[in-house]
DNA sequence: TTCCTTTTGTGTACGCTGTATCGATCGGAT
DNA sequence: ATCCGATCGATACAGCGTACACAAAAGGAA
């Protein structure tokens, strides 16, 4: 597990400043530049992300707790706030060591580079579904690790005669996809593992009534016609191609690239 | 405003079961089937579901408490909780209210119901941003509004020789789209309200410190190209509508319709 | 009218959350 | 030896969702 934060290299121009480490005034990521000169410290922000992406993935989001995370790592309640502002500063700090695992291959054509990248993105929520759970403030959060991967989607785009805002364009389209979709699975994951449902079929006997409920008001044949005809209602992998694919055959379309 | 809840018909073999109205078990769309007999009643699921979404409308959902909305109704904190069994409950309500006022028109091809299945939900979102910041239980809600929405999308692409599998894979992938795009258009939006932004320009500005830090590293030239010179990051519309254009031609090229 | 039952809204309280504030403690330069 | 700033601990507070028991009000039967 290498070190998150200490790999980016500090921008020409930046004092010493005193105090630096705990400026809360100032930007997360400028501020864990110099996150701290002191030796003796049992807390850092890498042990304090590892420990809260630990609680996330084992037991889901709404687990993480500012209470429950200090007790993880043998603290006082209030002791992580030195490091992070607030509950939002930490979600954020979990995004980042999370996203930092992606490793997009480079050299590759556009059209494989962003299918690298939602095959990347949908592996790491797998991984970790508590990412497509995320409040929305922390959907905007720009990351080094998040930005990394930005860049590396915008190089792919780049030399084929495109705009600036037709390449950013399509990376939020591709990108909005996955979210989409993964926070459809995701929130399908959480609601089974919540109600210990192991398997699609255990599913759909827990919803069952509901189901029933509607299909018996008649509104809805083609849906009813879904439901008794369908053979493929577990397969997520072959419904997220679906999409992608989609999606990509009409970006190379409409662009002509 | 027209009833929301008691259009849908009642389905054959219901019992008319006594307390049926405070059976907390039930489905909640199957409680809202027999909403109560009484006359007196100052509380309604239409009220609950209205005050709530003036609220949220007005105030972004983080305004959204029990006890903001007994206020807002007049009424004791605990006194919704005749007609919702929670909060999850009440979201869903809200939901299914909003999505009652989508109005997708008929007798249109296939891409054209798609196109305004996506215009249709993000011009409910822009209207209602909390939507596109529900918590992750909220977005699976099967509610009669979102029902019907998905039926009138199913039933849009039917007789075009697909199975139904792949009907439903479209829907969801033109859905996931819209969903994820609007999510961070949303989140965008808040964070601009919170802070009292009223632009994008005014929205980089206060950005501009963390972009210009992240800039420093020089590890985003690409990145950095397209903030000096792109000139539509503000059209969002635009940035929709290429996502959205791409998507749908991608499925009628692979798909052949 | 009177009584009884069922429905509907109230009052109070509990455990949990995020976090502000202040005091104790420790390490290392002076 | 001294000081000082960086860490961490203890306490406290307002606000949240909601469980629970009770009061008020309406409808039906006598």
């Amino acid at each position: 597990m290498y070190d998150v934060y200490f790999r980016y290299v500090v921008p020409a121009g930046e004092e010493k400043g005193d105090g630096m480490a705990t400026d809360r005034s100032a930007p997360l990521w400028e501020r864990l530049e110099r996150p701290a000169p002191a030796p003796r410290q049992t807390l850092s922000p890498q042990r304090i992300a590892m420990a809260a992406v630990a609680v996330a993935d084992a037991e889901g989001l709404e687990a993480i707790t500012m209470r429950r995370l200090a007790t993880e790592l043998g603290v006082a309640p209030m002791a992580p706030y030195r490091y992070v502002s607030g509950k939002d500063d930490l979600l954020e700090l979990m995004v980042d060591h999370v996203y930092a695992g992606m490793r997009l291959p480079g050299g590759l054509g556009w059209r494989e580079s962003l299918h690298a990248l939602a095959v990347g993105t949908r592996e790491l929520m797998l991984e970790h579904r508590w990412l497509a759970q995320l409040p929305p403030q922390t959907k905007l959060a720009l990351t080094p690790s998040r930005m990394a991967v930005a860049e590396q989607s915008l190089t792919a785009l780049d030399g084929l005669g495109l705009d600036p805002d037709t390449m950013m364009g399509i990376f939020r389209s591709v990108d909005a996809y996955v979210q989409g979709a993964m926070s459809y699975d995701s929130a399908v994951d959480a609601f089974m593992s919540e109600q210990s449902l192991s398997s699609g079929d255990e599913l759909r006997t827990e919803l069952a009534p509901l189901i029933a409920w509607h299909m018996r008001t008649g509104h809805y044949p083609t849906y009813q016609h879904y439901l008794r005809t369908a053979a493929r209602k577990d397969d997520r992998q072959w419904q997220f191609d679906l999409g992608l694919n989609c999606l990509l055959d009409g970006i190379a379309a409409r662009l002509n690239i």
